[in-house]
DNA sequence: TTAATTTTGCAACACTGTTGCAAAACTTTA
DNA sequence: TAAAGTTTTGCAACAGTGTTGCAAAATTAA
């Protein structure tokens, strides 16, 4: 497990220090997007916040790990898949978000649908976010 | 014009004050999703920070703006459509963020395409967060 | 105009995120 | 394995964003 994490780090050409197996270790073993608030706590304040606001910014750099919009204004981070390299995320999957226990998921197998956008407009990306009770929850 | 204005407030059982005619002419103004701090700088730092908040706040509660998720964590506000009521949004559009200008607009007229999500959760409510560049900007 | 209610501004605070810099940890090389 | 070079970390300090309590001011109702 550790292993499969380290050689993550090295294939970006990235040291690795426990820090970073730490918080690459809680997104695998959680399987959701966390805040950096979520890995404050769960690091057991054992890392610097400014450490791990460092570490968050390299992952997404490095096509690690991606950024979810949310709206109630708070960053969530979820892993990418192995398409993602630095600086070109694929992310394009729908995100939900479940309004009882909060957890935000990757629903990868949801692709983003197509949306019609009018005349002189360009698009880049399309972001979808789904509120609602998630399957855990009902 | 101030007249019209006037009358939403009323029409929310809303003190008619000078703030929030501010706030909402300035929406009207624009045409466009407007942040706290946009509004802040536009109002000429007239009213108190705390209470641009608070207005924020309550035209939210009473439906007569919307939030819009934002991926670069800061909250964006525009005037809803008179679907929306106290407790009751109904902003069903598409939001397209310019990259170039940063304008955030309403897609008022692009309707929200339907998603298809896993067995076991149930949907409240969808957003669709577009980026690219718009018409003015090209 | 006065009384009751609502809204505002101020002060103070909490939370989130950033920067510079020296110390510590990690990697490379021999 | 040890030393040198590089990267990462922790600390301190700061800026921006958003919240709360409370008394003063403005608005509404009588």
């Amino acid at each position: 497990m550790k292993d499969v994490i380290s050689e993550i780090l090295k294939n970006n050409q990235l040291s690795v220090t426990e820090n970073r197996l730490k918080i690459l270790e809680l997104f695998q073993k959680n399987g959701k997007a966390l805040s950096h608030g979520d890995i404050e706590k769960m690091s057991g304040k054992h890392f610097d916040r400014v450490t791990i606001y460092r570490t968050l910014q390299t992952f997404v750099d490095k096509g690690i790990i991606h950024t979810i919009p949310t709206a109630d204004n708070s960053i969530m981070y979820a892993l990418c898949k192995d398409t993602c390299s630095e600086g070109h995320h694929h992310d394009d999957h729908v995100h939900f978000l479940c309004e009882e226990c909060g957890t935000t998921y990757c629903l990868d197998n949801v692709t983003i649908p197509q949306v019609t956008i009018p005349k002189g407009f360009s698009v880049h990306q399309t972001n979808v976010l789904v509120n609602g009770i998630c399957k855990n929850c009902r």
